[in-house]
RNA sequence: GUGGGUGUAGCUCAGCUUGGUAGAGCGCCGGAUUGUGGUUCCGGUGGCCGAGGGUUCGAAUCCCUCCACCCACCCCA
């Protein structure tokens, strides 16, 4: 048999209706903070992400979904949805619109990892993107905004984590500090830091072995050694974000994949979810436009919802839809008018099933095994009366009722 | 890329240690006489036991190889 490719997966019912929620909850939302939708390609130049998320990063290196085209370019299945949404906002120059641009996004990302809980090749993310200005109370907004929506979307007990990774200016500087003091170090670190000392120091300060933290307690802090307009944004965002009540935590250490980060970094955990326990990454990326070579400056600030994990913690139950009649007819006539009368209840909005052809019982046991809230038999008895037999399946109560009492009983409770 | 776990009916699993040609529950289908579901009872369908090779008179069971899925590492949303 042909299976799904790995890493890849069918969403079926009920639990696409989890699915759907999420996302009607993040499009309102959203629509609240007056982000507006926006739909990249799926298939991208590599160059784009090659320049835009960083050639060492692992993500270009290793885990990417690249061919070649017929005509020899280099295509890649997106990996993440920033680096387009950039793309497109230099492409279409909509800095020339007035005010900040605000985008909001949903749909599949490629990534050609070893599957596990919660990771897939093609995974969902959710993801917003504010452009065209470097002021920290964008910065808030956005927090604010995610909370919002976590908040909205029923995720319960999860933990906002801030940060200030700094900028071309004082990062460096920091890099350069951190390498020094982790040369006289490393040795007494565990074998996957040593390595990460030399390859990506960052890393280190996120290293979750017990026996290393009291030395990585001890390693310099970002937050100590940002310049002071770094410094300035950071402060000035953390008020705004007291200002209005939102809880988070500052975590010098919470460091970024991605090489296009600067300055604000966020992420949001939540618990259950096996090693996979974030929920959502962002971060500010001034500099990313011109990492893709554009003169056209593109400040913004943005995030991405791992949706797939998120459905995960919130999947308590969406109530799986409901058909709310279910018509068995009895005989070729009845047949016909079922048909008829079906068409006329579904234009009510009321969703309908006609029983196949067969014997009542067993058009009653398929009611009952699709949950229908009502039954309405349908036999000469009821076409020569003009009266259907509508059968509440709840209750089991079953009387005779015309076509204007068989729109009351749907309406109520609906 | 690395490590560990698991592969038996549509689903969840037992059987494997101590080889003797396959089981349960749920589901699905049918029945308990007339045009009535849920509960109950009865019956039925359904499996190259992940694939290939080996040992053996005989393998779901022991050995080898491969594959798939899951979890974790690396890395990351």
């Amino acid at each position: 048999m042909i299976r799904a490719v790995k890493g890849t997966r069918d969403l079926l019912p009920p639990s696409t209706a989890a699915w759907n929620h999420v996302e009607s909850v993040a499009r309102r939302v959203f629509h609240a903070y007056n982000y507006q939708e926006i739909r990249t390609p799926i298939l991208e130049e590599t160059q784009l992400f090659a320049r835009g998320v960083g050639e060492q990063t692992d993500i270009v290196t290793k885990e990417m979904y690249t061919f070649e085209d017929r005509d020899g370019t280099s295509l890649t299945m997106r990996p993440e949805n920033t680096a387009s949404v950039i793309r497109a906002y230099i492409e279409h120059r909509l800095d020339q619109r007035p005010g900040v641009q605000k985008f909001y996004y949903m749909g599949p990302m490629f990534r050609r990892e070893r599957p596990q809980k919660g990771r897939y090749r093609q995974f969902y993310q959710i993801g917003a993107e504010a452009i065209g200005s470097e002021s920290p109370a964008i910065d808030a907004e956005v927090i604010e905004m995610v909370v919002d929506f976590f908040e909205q979307a029923g995720l319960k007990g999860f933990t906002l984590l801030v940060n200030s990774v700094g900028d071309s200016n004082c990062r460096p500087a920091f890099l350069e500090r951190l390498r020094g003091e982790l040369k006289s170090v490393a040795g007494q670190l565990c074998e996957d830091c040593q390595r990460r000392a030399v390859t990506n120091p960052l890393r280190v300060l996120d290293c979750k072995v017990p026996e290393d933290q009291a030395i990585i307690d001890k390693l310099p802090s970002i937050l100590d050694h940002l310049c002071e307009p770094c410094r300035l944004h950071f402060a000035s965002m953390r008020q705004f974000l007291d200002d209005r009540g939102i809880v988070y935590e500052v975590r010098p250490r919470l460091v970024r994949g991605l090489d296009y980060y600067m300055r604000t970094t966020f992420e949001v955990l939540h618990g259950s979810l096996g090693a996979q326990n974030s929920v959502l990454g962002g971060g500010r990326y001034d500099g990313l436009a011109e990492s893709l070579g554009s003169k056209v400056p593109a400040p913004g600030i943005g995030f991405s919802i791992g949706e797939d994990r998120l459905v995960m913690s919130v999947e308590e139950q969406e109530p799986a839809a409901t058909l709310d009649l279910f018509i068995a007819p009895l005989g070729a006539a009845a047949q016909r008018e079922a048909g008829k009368l079906a068409r006329d209840v579904r234009r009510e909005g009321y969703s309908t099933e006609v029983a196949p052809e067969g014997k009542l019982k067993r058009a009653m046991e398929l009611a009952n095994k699709l949950g229908a809230r009502f039954a309405l038999i349908l036999g000469d008895e009821e076409i020569a009366s003009g009266r259907y037999a509508l059968k509440n399946m709840q209750s089991g109560v079953q009387e005779p009722v015309s076509r204007e009492q068989l729109a009351q009983q749907l309406a109520i409770a609906k």
